[in-house]
DNA sequence: GGCAACTGGTTAACATGTTAAGTTTGCGCC
DNA sequence: GGCGCAAACTTAACATGTTAACCAGTTGCC
């Protein structure tokens, strides 16, 4: 509850020296991210709560909604999830015949998912609402620094993933640069 | 509409339509931020775990470092974790004697917590290898370009933030490149 | 043909996220 | 001094995050 106001704290009095080595905690850029994510997200969870999703079902249905027919590894890398937590989701939506899954004919290791007539109602009712809210965000924070910041993240997000394995010093196995980024590039 | 005897969609063949109204979808703001903040969790996890460390209770520990004698409220407010959530990890670090709770005499409600001379060993053992993945990652992405995504995402909190909490409808401001500032004084 | 290695997914186990409800303590107030 | 209510956590219940292990289908290769 606490976590997402910026009440003024009753008292700053920070131990001594503590802060002269790491950067001021609460400055990191990870916490700015995820503060920045939570800012946003405040918006959308209660309204997809209404709809009876959650913030991951509904990143599955998007992904579904623009590319049927995607197979599992597909949806968790566009949507971001890991392949657990997708795993578990699908199962739900599937059985909330929201979801359809086959097995493709050349490969029975894979499954692919398409949305039911179900799931593209619930999509077409659910989207209206999203698209609102995001309106609302580029309203109030203004378009340009919107895709400054666009930017800027595409950016660091390359300048790191780039970088590749950080902590690399170890035995070269088999980590041959023949895949240098399966993350995107498609398109 | 029919999803059926289709070819393995190996490509990027998106939906007919599908994309004309929401946003795309993997360049949403919120899924951007979560990239970025993996992108750099990706460094720290992995050197946390060889502590025996979630990314969560190295949270927890840093502001008990910086600001010993804290409350849940206040530990949840500078931490970004939820009530119930701090909760479960104060009970297991207290468990491992890493922190130390106590009552304060005057309100038997709150609780104060306090790093354990073991607590700070780990704090001390963990933190210059948490520092050194701030300079890596301050030095592949630049200082500068770093600051200003610190002042971008700053901003974009403030205007979230201060809008109060829904999707009221304001009416137009006109939002230049330079930013008044974040302001607090809310409730 | 057969076997090792790999691929795509799933299960397992534990930790956290999220919302709602419950519990104890403090505080104002008549 | 009892009553109503708010504050500060805590529990509960379910969903997801995270890592590791597992398993069937597939591929490469001798």
């Amino acid at each position: 509850m606490a976590a997402r106001g910026s009440e003024p704290s009753t008292g700053d009095r920070r131990a001594p020296g503590a802060d002269t080595t790491l950067r001021d905690f609460e400055q990191s850029l990870p916490m700015q991210l995820l503060k920045a994510r939570e800012a946003a997200m405040a918006r959308f969870r209660p309204m997809l709560r209404e709809h009876g999703l959650t913030e991951q079902q509904w990143r599955v249905l998007r992904v579904l909604a623009s590319w049927p027919a995607s197979d599992a590894s597909e949806i968790a890398r566009r949507s971001l999830l890991l392949a657990p937590s997708l795993s578990r989701i699908l199962q739900h939506l599937v059985t909330l015949r929201l979801v359809a899954r086959r097995t493709p004919p050349g490969d029975q290791r894979r499954a692919l998912f398409t949305l039911t007539a179900r799931g593209r109602a619930l999509f077409a009712a659910v989207a209206p609402d999203s698209e609102r809210n995001y309106r609302v965000i580029a309203q109030r924070f203004g378009t340009a620094r919107l895709e400054l910041l666009y930017a800027l993240l595409a950016e660091f997000v390359a300048a790191l993933d780039d970088g590749g394995d950080a902590m690399e010093e170890r035995g070269p196995e088999k980590k041959g640069p023949d895949e240098p980024g399966p993350k995107e590039g498609d398109r």
